[in-house]
DNA sequence: GATTTAATATACCGATTGGTATATGATTTT
DNA sequence: AAAATCATATACCAATCGGTATATTAAATC
């Protein structure tokens, strides 16, 4: 693996075991067997290398869920193919998955803040599209799509959670069937 | 207020905008108008004075769930209560649950993890407990307690968060009714 | 009134923080 | 082959980190 590579992954796993804070440059850079230096000509700064980190780690993510929220007439499949993509980056990737969902309601004036609200915005348009998309066949829901888009990603992120605590399994067809229509059910009545 | 009630008010405000790790002992001091020997005189540590904090400020909220979960003979009606106590009690702490939130999925081996996960640890024993009263009356529940309190745990604090986050307002009568149909349609079918 | 204890301040500790000035090989471009 | 760029290291910076040894004042206890 290139230094590079070496560097960001490297910062995955210490950030997600202690926390952005807690972790400092030069603990990253001996981790990676490297010097401080080398961290700065790649990444600039502390706040940039985290930023790369969010944006390379997250752009899989992000083309899943464009994909699989994709309306073509059936609004429940759509969601059962976002709630199954989800669910299955969420255990190829648990490190990182793990440090967004402990920053979700980090202090907006942190530093590193801003990547993860605008990762989370990326997505919350994705699934608005696709509420968005909807509307022609179910009248009901209109002016709603923001307000189904972030309870959607809510409930999403509550199992990827309690699954990262040892409660729920996601490799679970079952699960993903209820969770689809425990959603919908909360939508038309 | 004396000087150790003006600790904790500080250490709030500046833990919940900066994060725990964020925030030096001698900004709160500073802030607070004393100097760092009073800290330690009252709390030990930063560590401690956290937890201090913590246990301080969760207790009225412990009691509100003890008594809302107490179960009756009527579920539905617990729950429904539960629910309004945690809306309740997050529109009067804001900065507090907020705090919390933001540190449900810090990683445990952070300095702070372990009070919160004792606090969460709490209140699902709470609910637990009220699952499992409830069995009597609805043998389809038996052996669920866990996964029906942090489940309806993690719906709750979704949608605190949505409310943090400006989508949604908890002062609303028929949102908790949603809420508590959507979880009981969950459970039942 | 004397003694103890609680509450506060001054001044300091070593360790660590994020970041950089400068230099040196290594690689690529011209 | 020369020049320029890239990738890396040594050695350092001021600032901040959590925490404390010591002293002093104020309040409570005897």
């Amino acid at each position: 693996m290139d230094t590079r590579q070496k560097l960001l992954q490297v910062a995955l796993n210490l950030f997600s075991r202690y926390g952005y804070d807690a972790v400092g440059v030069q603990t990253i850079v001996e981790e990676a067997g490297v010097t401080k230096p080398t961290l700065y000509h790649y990444f600039g700064s502390k706040q940039g290398l985290f930023e790369t980190l969010v944006k390379e780690k997250s752009q899989s993510l992000l083309e899943a869920i464009q994909l699989a929220s994709a309306y073509h007439g059936d609004i429940t499949k759509s969601i059962k193919d976002v709630v199954n993509e989800y669910f299955k980056y969420a255990q190829a990737q648990p490190t990182f998955y793990r440090m967004i969902l402990s920053l979700w309601f980090a202090p907006p004036s942190s530093e590193y803040s801003g990547v993860v609200q605008e990762l989370l915005l990326e997505q919350t348009r994705l699934l608005e599209a696709m509420f968005e998309a909807a509307v022609q066949n179910h009248g009901n829901m209109r002016g709603r799509h923001q307000q189904y888009a972030v309870s959607l990603k809510g409930m999403i992120d509550t199992y990827i959670g309690l699954s990262f605590q040892g409660h729920i399994q996601l490799n679970d067809n079952v699960l993903n069937h209820k969770i689809v229509h425990q959603f919908m059910h909360g939508i038309f009545s």
